[in-house]
DNA sequence: ACACGCCGATTGTCCGACAAGTAGACGCAA
DNA sequence: TTGCGTCTACTTGTCGGACAATCGGCGTGT
């Protein structure tokens, strides 16, 4: 089982393709996808183009109203903030559930263990470990609707991340030593500790994040993605 | 602000009908739903009928796999326990944040005094305000994103009861009294009583929907969703 | 300066067509 | 009878072209 081949469809790699280029910032922020556009860079026909960039707009990767064209979604500190609030509550309530059995999940374990040797060789290329340690702790609980909606809000924390083309900047030992208190109190079986420890990494990160993406100005088109309309 | 009228397109009328059929129970689960029926029914152009086939996929209304006719969805016990137990961790949790603050939303009053008044003359029809005691707890954040799951969740339940036909029973007192208890719990400022009230107050919805869509075979085609292949 | 109307670009919807894949019926052989 | 290969009808996946509706901008007339 597990074999890793899938039978794709050709919307199915447009969405995957597009939906990449959109999480590495090839395609920035606001960035407008015509059908026209998409459907001669790709040499396939209009409807399947449609498609594709109905299926992203459903994943709020793009967002268009109606009769617009469709563009790279746009976050702003108030959806950071947003995701990272949701994040907080859903991963809190699994840290308690997690600590009642004293289930300290291995993936958790490895996973902090690779960023702690990605920092010891001055790497910082940490995101990725670094989802994987919470994702883990949701995964372990084996609910695929809870790990579903968890996912989706990593995603949307990685296309914050790629708005900001890695200028964030947060310490790797602050962030090991967070998550293995993490582990410690689960393992403890203190839920409430963990929750607040979660709580206030997450709010760290958020902050973080929140802060240089509304901060400054990115390199072009202040476009504020809230519904302040920019006085004109 | 608030004008009722919403500009619909074609497809996203052929979504919200159908999708409403199928809540209706007048689709039951597992119904094929063919491009052609679906366009020849309606009316229109197999494109459109297609596109509205493939946003409800998107949103887990129908299901299909490569090449096949789209079905709607059979939801099983698993199904119905993965739901409740995600929608227990959003919930719980977000009954320790308002007991933090004391806020007690004036729409959860309401809707229980509704359900409380709908008991007192005899009606049945209880699922609705029911659901909004629920989601006015949740919307009372004003969280977008957990809004948005919480009530995604919420529909999934809904997909429930419109395949027991409204077999299912429990006594609207029970639940009057546990959601007062849970208000008053949060106004105590008793996170963790009421997030324990909350878990034992859905466990038992839970439980019973899962034996009663579990339990008795439908009135045809004992088709289980779940993965077990039924021993020929 | 302001309202108005025209125009290009883009979306929304339709039609018809064909290749490819699936599932069930059919028939043939052991 | 049972098992297996084949054939066929139905359905999906994708294409191309077509046209009305709509939006945003530009120029024009008053």
């Amino acid at each position: 089982m597990a074999r890793g081949i899938v039978v794709t469809s050709l919307v199915d790699a447009l969405v995957e393709d597009l939906r990449e280029k959109v999480v590495s910032g090839e395609l920035a922020p606001g960035t407008p996808l015509t059908e026209l556009e998409v459907s001669t860079r790709y040499d396939v026909a209009r409807a399947s183009a449609r498609a594709a960039i109905e299926r992203l707009t459903g994943e709020k990767v793009l967002v268009r109203a109606n009769h617009k064209t469709a563009r790279v979604i746009t976050l702003g500190p108030e959806d950071v903030r947003d995701i990272y609030r949701t994040r907080t509550y859903l991963e809190s309530e699994v840290l308690r559930r997690l600590a009642l059995t004293r289930q300290v999940p291995a993936a958790a374990c490895e996973a902090n263990a690779e960023i702690a040797a990605l920092w010891a060789e001055g790497s910082y290329a940490i995101v990725d470990p670094d989802m994987r340690f919470h994702t883990s702790l949701i995964d372990s609980l084996a609910s695929t609707r809870t790990s579903a909606m968890y996912h989706s809000l990593a995603f949307e924390v990685k296309l914050c991340m790629a708005q900001l083309q890695g200028r964030q900047r947060l310490s790797p030992e602050i962030i090991v030593a967070e998550h293995a208190r993490i582990l410690a109190l689960i393992e403890a079986g203190d839920g409430e500790g963990a929750a607040a420890m979660l709580d206030e990494h997450l709010a760290r990160a958020r902050e973080l994040l929140a802060a240089s993406l509304g901060g400054e100005a990115g390199p072009e088109a202040s476009v504020p993605s809230s519904a302040l309309p920019p006085t004109p």
